[in-house]
DNA sequence: TATCGTTATGTTTTTCAAAATATAGCGATA
DNA sequence: TATCGCTATATTTTGAAAAACATAACGATA
């Protein structure tokens, strides 16, 4: 079947984008970077970009997803919280299950 | 619990976009009006711009999803084969269910 | 064979989002 | 107290997508 099919998702809190594909890979590389520039680097984001995710996600959260420091040693970072890690693998989980059930919702296109 | 999940599917065809929302939107369209123009202009969208997007529908399809006619009595138009049809209940019927199994997984989100 | 409302397409203009650039402020530490 | 790399934010520039505009072609039919 050369169909495929694909899919974006996303989650609200309160009406406010919280998580979608970009904000995850966002916060995945603060994770792994340790800081909010670094990070935007990694994902080819520029650093305005990726700041205004992180404010709106920090907005939109109940809790804060990231802890940002300024100055200090190595002129500050960016952390993700307990918080913030558990949102990435809730939408991790849904992202993946998704894409289990819409390539097994493809066997409405056999035969057309 | 105030979360809500969106998504945007969509079906390619050898890597070709097939359908997505909006293309599914101006086919019905197309079905009510019977025109590509009177379609276009209901839904809000430039006539080039779905003149492009029938187009690109017709190309990736096996087979043709509109018949288009130019000229003649009222000076030609646009209406849906059954195969058309078709494609549209299928992306229908996957999309809805796909709303459904996404509401179910916001149990993920629970306590969070 | 002139008319009409479409389809089909090219060209130009406008708009808006993204990128680039600039710069202030911060606090540990050497 | 000077330095450093970072966060935070404003301003300007660029580019790509969308909209607007223009026009050719078509075929039933009156």
């Amino acid at each position: 079947m050369s169909y495929k099919i694909k899919s974006r998702i996303w989650i609200e809190h309160d009406d406010k984008v919280l998580l979608g594909e970009g904000r995850i890979s966002l916060l995945k590389a603060i994770e792994e970077t340790g800081s909010l520039s670094k990070a935007a680097k990694s994902i080819n984001l520029s650093y305005k970009k990726a700041w205004h995710l992180i404010d709106s996600i920090n907005k939109a959260a109940k809790n804060p997803v990231t802890i940002n420091s300024i100055g200090g040693k190595g002129g500050g970072g960016s952390e993700l919280t307990d918080y913030g890690k558990s949102l990435i693998s809730a939408f991790d989980t849904i992202n993946k299950n998704c894409w289990e059930f819409l390539d097994d919702q493809l066997v409405n296109f056999q035969d057309l």
